[in-house]
RNA sequence: UCCCGCGUAGCUCAGCUGGUAGAGCAGACGGCUGUUAACCGUCGGGUCGCAGGUUCGAGUCCUGCCGCGGGAGCCA
């Protein structure tokens, strides 16, 4: 009986019988040499079958596999520089499992509507494989970020009341004839989390109901959202370029197969250490005005005025204490420039915007109420929020980082489409 | 919501100043002993997004609608 084997380990089992079971990737037949390419979500194992050494009932399994049927294949293993992977197996037994029907993505190009209708399909193709392989260990490295820095992971609610980062852009449902939305962020539960431990990290899902159609939005987005006591806004902004550091790092170290598959260019990623840049908000208009741009001090800075800005240095660029105007009402009024408030953006380089948004939060119960009520929220529902500075106060500063954004970054693709499993897109709910 | 572009075979596309539908890939069949998205030959495959209009005649021109893409706003 052979041993059960995955490709990534077929290095181990030359000159054995083993068997692989996976979906079948390409065939290509020669009359009397025949090659079935094989994937199991480890690799791809070139198998070959010669006419007169398989038998009639294996011959004919293969003349009768499609693309992406399921099979069991047990062969012996060989050293062959011209398989991929450097190993092949000399088929000894073909099983089929299931026969496929005619499979619709072929390995060519297609269209993005149409591979989007077919994701629970196109999940198979080797680029997004590449892709979300990355973002796996992404995850995996903020978790082991946090973890490493004795940081507590609070899992915030997803159904929450009308609470979050401004009026617009909540998903409404129906919480037992109550009104209820999906959260937009868990920041205001993190901070609250942030006086039980001190450091705290949130990491899931989050809603944003804005018919956005650019390649940076998302209707559905996982972020991270760190929140810690007693940090002021450099602390913060030290934490982020150490943990973006960080991250790019970990994809450098352990996914340099999946970025070659993608032909990302790793040189403009190992510039990414810390320290980065940094300039205020005054001089980031100074800077896009003599670049053309028509924004004026005191509005927020549009996509083109970002790529701008992340063009003129060569790695993440921080742009801080924006006008409070521009950004959410629990950001801390600068003590130095009053018109402004201690917030930070971190711009990715390549055009690829805003991965990161930071601030060290409103922590005098007064002012944060009179933000509240000048930006209209609804004041009973922040009762609780407003709480935090009833009962301690404390100088507190957290950031939220796109996990989507991110991983499109490191992967160099051009849309976050890709680097969400099934992404959720204005007008796209399915599969 | 606004601005721009696209919609032709299962897929990717071509189709000129309006004249009656094409290719490659995929599929089926046949050939080939080392392929790498193999190659060669044969065959089947169409409500040209939908509705209306102009015209002797519309895939082609016009109007509306639908779908998709790119961008803006908003943000991560």
């Amino acid at each position: 009986m052979a041993v059960v084997s995955e490709v990534r380990d077929l290095g181990r089992h030359v000159g054995e019988s083993v068997t692989v079971r996976g979906w079948v990737d390409t065939k290509r037949s020669h009359g009397k040499v025949a090659f079935l390419v094989v994937r199991d979500g480890t690799g791809i194992v070139q198998n070959v079958l010669v006419r007169n050494q398989v038998s009639a009932e294996d011959w004919d399994a293969f003349e009768s596999l499609t693309q992406e049927s399921s099979v069991r294949v047990t062969g012996t293993v060989r050293a062959e520089p011209r398989a991929p992977g450097g190993y092949e197996m000399a088929l000894e037994k073909l099983d089929v499992v299931s026969i496929a029907d005619e499979y619709p993505i072929q390995p060519k190009e297609h269209g993005i509507d149409f591979l989007l209708d077919h994701r629970h399909l196109w999940l198979r193709s080797s680029q997004q494989r590449a892709i979300l392989r990355v973002r796996h260990e992404i995850e995996q490295a903020i978790h082991d970020f946090f973890y490493a820095r004795g940081f507590v992971r609070i899992d915030t609610p997803i159904l929450t009341g009308a609470i979050g980062e401004g009026g617009a852009g909540l998903f409404q449902t129906d919480y037992f004839g109550e009104k209820a939305y999906l959260a937009q962020t868990g920041q205001l539960y993190v901070e609250a989390a942030a006086a039980a431990f001190g450091k705290v990290y949130c990491f899931g899902p989050t809603f944003r109901a804005e018919k956005s159609k650019t390649r940076r939005h998302l209707t559905e987005f996982w972020m991270v959202e760190p929140e810690m006591a007693w940090y002021d806004s450099e602390d913060n902004m030290r934490l982020q370029e150490e943990f973006v550091s960080y991250l790019v790092e970990r994809a450098l170290e352990r996914c340099r197969d999946e970025l070659a598959l993608l032909e990302r260019d790793t040189t403009l990623l190992e510039r990414v250490t810390p320290p980065f840049p940094r300039i205020d908000y005054s001089e980031a208009i100074r800077l896009i005005q003599s670049q053309g741009s028509e924004t004026q001090w005191g509005q927020d800075l549009g996509g083109g005025d970002e790529t701008i800005i992340a063009n003129a240095y060569d790695r993440p660029v921080f742009v801080y204490n924006y006008p409070k105007a521009a950004k959410a009402f629990y950001m801390k009024e600068n003590p130095a420039d009053p018109r402004t408030v201690l917030c930070d953006d971190l711009l990715a380089p390549e055009g690829y915007g805003e991965i990161i948004g930071g601030s060290q939060r409103e922590d005098d119960y007064d002012r944060l109420l009179a933000r509240i009520r000048e930006e209209g929220l609804p004041e009973d529902a922040y009762g609780w929020y407003l709480d935090l500075r009833k009962y301690g106060t404390f100088p507190h500063s957290g950031f939220g980082l796109g996990i989507e954004r991110t991983v499109a970054w490191i992967c160099g693709r051009k849309h976050i489409r890709e680097a969400s499993p099934f992404p959720r897109l204005l007008n796209r709910l399915y599969p």
